[in-house]
DNA sequence: TATGAATGAGTTTTCATTCAT
DNA sequence: GATGAATGAAAACTCATTCAT
């Protein structure tokens, strides 16, 4: 693939890369408090001192695990949403991509993470740090969307975003709790169907004006 | 209180509701990875082995404890919920219950419980069970103050008490990590603001007009 | 022996004897840093969390080994130099213990402690105080046969004590260097023979004169 | 210095000096169990590798570092001591020359090599044999200044030697424990001044009569 | 009803050491 | 000569649970 890569001395990244992988991939089935340094370690084939050889301690894996799955998805984030340009456009891009993350699990990395925050305190400010990427773009889609208008008076985007992407981890963990995401699919297609309808409400117009 | 209970047997009854309390606190307060054995019995000063003798199982003991926090809180919802006859009043109540829970924690023992059922499988279809009322609850709430109207064409009333659920769970995770509950406060101080303005919408009536 | 003891229930105190056995029997035959939870039990045939729930931590096991030790050893140093009136039996009842002490290598214990105080700087101080008793038994021990006289003006009987403390002490090491105490008995030998011509000599006497 | 020396292969002599360096001061600091290869890296910002590159074991490296302040100190004794012609002067120099090793804890490293000699017994022999340089030094030191008199009847100049080594030791390990030199101090200047006065009498002459 | 004692398997992390480069 | 990667075994300690009393 990578051409100029060489074969050789690629093991640390790749390594790194593996480790991180098991961690992922334990935290979405095993949950927190399954996601020991042993249950990574058998998951991902490797011996367990490697974590701490590579990591230093499981939560600093733990955290890599979150950037890792978090940055990826971002970026698939910002480059669907980049395309949508109104409220309902977006609606119907999130709920696409939202998809992918209720049947994958995506999400379940965060909710067990931040759940875990509490058991393990030294992880709650890291974990908060690495929300904020996602409440800006959040609000960034959000006011781009819907441009500023009067919404904004009664409710600041901060705190709209706040509440979106609260909804988000809440109906993944009803997702799990369910067994399947069918519940909050429906909710995000009645999300679109409601978002189309909204752009011939003149009550709505009003509240954001500054759109064109 | 309850005259006819026997003074004996109360010391088993008297027991078992402080483990429960015990059980609630350290959830709330270690989550659920926290939550041992010894960190129950140790936050409550009693034996470890009591758990055993009384719930059989630390499992069991902590599904007694969402059930015991559950019921408490959703009999003060019920109560509280029922004086509200319409849309904004609903929301208005809710909000200020839901800080109560903010505030206290209450709701964690959920997202704790919920987040540690990928943990521990046999948990889930336990707490699925026990959420149950809380999508009864909301569903009914929400269709006593919106009629069931147009809206209910769109969205099922059912998909969209699971996206209040969901708001609330996802709310009280981001306010952990946040340390204070502000944002998701003002949130719901919107929600409310909104609600009242939506009255006067011709659009939303239109959506809701069973209601009288 | 003891009639008045339950056989029933004595387990707790029992067991925590066995477990102070077998460490002390370690930090004698394997050292500090030998004296691994897993080689104490395995060297006392328990489980090794036995360690931890009687004695809450490894550090606190072995300052009970040190304890226990300790004050078998003291009791019988006390009621072994009682009996001696002057420097020359001090002497000679001080040599016959050590004999005992060299060869059942109970000073170790000591050592070995001291010696690992440096990895775990929180021994220092428990071991500190532990000493105490010895410096106070050995200068009152010397001050009662020197009878405090001019060789007190020269060096004070707790720095006496202190030398002669740690001259048990170093000798033990290298009595366990050689892997014989040959040595460091013949040397107490020599003292009391030393001991029993000082008696005779002016220049001593007139050191020591308060003795009658 | 030596000018033949070749600068290439400098960096292997260098290497190794730098290593044992690390050795010595993790030993001091962290004691025998605490000088891992990991510690003694990390003292010495290199590679824990290189331990084994250049000594082959842990062991190997922690004897070469015991040869190495030995070597240090014990020149250093040498030449302070050739200069004493009398006890006392003896007594006044080698107290000196210990007040800079209980200051610098250079002792340290012995007490914790015999130490750590029972957790790992194939070090016993290898410390053995570089304590003898020890005892011939203070063996020869005393017969020269005592004159191998009347004393030497009474005591072998080697139980003497053998002693006052184990009074170094001992008393560096309560130092130690104490955390600072000022009792072990403080009996060496008494055994300065004594030693002064022992010159002058009677009894003391007689056992030691070949001095002239 | 309650508890102290006990345990086998688990936890995170560190160990000395090897090896390919 | 030097190093980053890797590992099996061991470190201290905790886990949920059982059991005799």
């Amino acid at each position: 693939m990578t051409p100029g890569r060489k074969a050789v001395r690629a093991g640390g990244e790749e390594t790194r890369a593996r480790i991180v992988e098991a961690a992922v991939a334990t935290l979405r089935t095993a949950g927190f408090a399954g996601a020991s340094a042993r249950a990574i370690a058998g998951a991902g084939g490797f011996n367990q001192a490697l974590i701490f050889y590579h990591f230093g301690s499981l939560d600093d894996l733990l955290l890599a695990a979150l950037d890792a799955t978090a940055a990826a998805r971002l970026a698939r984030y910002e480059a669907a949403v980049a395309k949508a340009g109104s409220l309902p456009e977006l609606l119907k891009v999130a709920g696409r991509l939202y998809d992918e993350d209720l049947a994958s699990g995506h999400i379940t990395v965060v909710t067990e993470l931040i759940g875990g925050s509490l058991t393990r305190p030294a992880l709650r400010p890291e974990i908060k740090r690495r929300m904020q990427p996602w409440l800006d773009f959040t609000e960034a889609a959000l006011g781009r969307t819907t441009g500023g208008g009067l919404l904004y008076r009664i409710v600041p985007g901060r705190d709209v975003a706040y509440g979106v992407i609260g909804l988000y981890l809440g109906l993944q963990m009803l997702t799990h709790l369910d067994g399947r995401p069918d519940r909050a699919r429906a909710l995000f297609a009645a999300g679109s169907r409601i978002g189309a309808r909204l752009d011939t409400v003149a009550f709505w117009r009003r509240l954001t004006p500054g759109r064109s």
